[in-house]
DNA sequence: TGATTGATGTCAGTGTATGTCATGACTAAA
DNA sequence: TTTAGTCATGACATACACTGACATCAATCA
């Protein structure tokens, strides 16, 4: 992260990261698949953690409603992070090939919810659809905590983003 | 497309597909920027086209209404070409890196329905919400059409998926 | 005719990523 | 205490993607 952050992921060389790590760069890449990963290695515990909520949410919560609940828990979590959120975002930002690697992993929590919702018996597409609409709601408001200031409220701004997203699809 | 599909896209090198089209490997990279654009250079002309429909939809048409009409053109026009869509599909599937290319592309088209949109009036956060959810229902549409046999119609999956949608978000 | 431009080739490099084998630390069994 | 096995790491070699600099050649224009 620190060097990301000085010289910009491109310029910096996985020899400069293995030497500052004090360790070679084949030992660097038996950790990490390639050059990006580190900064996505926290992504499986995030899977865990928003899967559990869906799983553990009450029986009679509609789909949408624990796929809610769990992305709002997940903004809090965020919340309580600002700081290294914004760092390393701001690292992602002027980098398309983390882009890329940031965007497949959202599509494997996805992935992740849906399968979630289908143990608890809801149908396809239905569980696709609110695992999708989920994580649009969350890159949106995610966009918008981040460009805002300290004290938007992260998990308040996804609610009002599920809501507007129920008035845009039905139009009341 | 031909030596992708015969070895993979991982064992075909740049060397072999310049050789193939008889010319150099510092011409291919003339034309593409990397290796996985080769199988993306669609995706401008399908923006533009996407766009085109979202701005020339009926004005009194709600923000949703204009990208379903969107999405279902979009589907047609896949349709058309379903043998060429299964192919160059069934080698991006097989391949993790090509489908972070194929997510990025899908973002950049998000970026570009929800600009129309704003073009149209349409404020935030609606905007972006309508193109998520535009978006979302596409790649679970396309999921099952290419899933599924021929004569299922693409465009009536997309219809059937928005009304889902609805369902979904709402209960109702 | 000569200059200009655009497409391609040649060549030499950098950096990411991977396979293979060696080494030393630690652990469990003999 | 020895022996064997496992694990993390290092050392080395190599492939391949991608880039920059300059050369060549043909078509076109002044």
């Amino acid at each position: 992260m620190d060097l990301y952050g000085e010289h910009g992921f491109e310029q910096t060389t996985v020899a400069e990261i293995a030497e500052r790590a004090g360790l070679t760069e084949r030992t660097f890449f038996r950790y990490f698949v390639d050059k990006r990963e580190v900064l996505f290695s926290g992504a499986s515990s995030l899977e865990q953690f928003l899967v559990g909520i869906v799983a553990g949410a009450p029986e009679q919560d509609r789909p949408i409603e624990a796929v809610a609940t769990a992305i709002a828990s997940v903004a809090d979590f965020f919340q309580e992070r600002r700081e290294f959120t914004l760092r390393r975002q701001s690292v992602i930002g002027t980098n398309t090939e983390l882009q890329e690697r940031e965007l497949i992993k959202l599509a494997t929590l996805t992935a992740a919810i849906a399968e979630a919702l289908r143990r608890r018996g809801v149908r396809e597409p239905s569980a696709s659809l609110a695992a999708e609409a989920g994580i649009a709601v969350f890159k949106i408001s995610f966009e918008r905590w981040i460009s805002g200031n300290d004290e938007s409220n992260f998990s308040q701004i996804v609610h009002e983003h599920f809501d507007e997203l129920r008035v845009v699809t039905t139009g009341c």
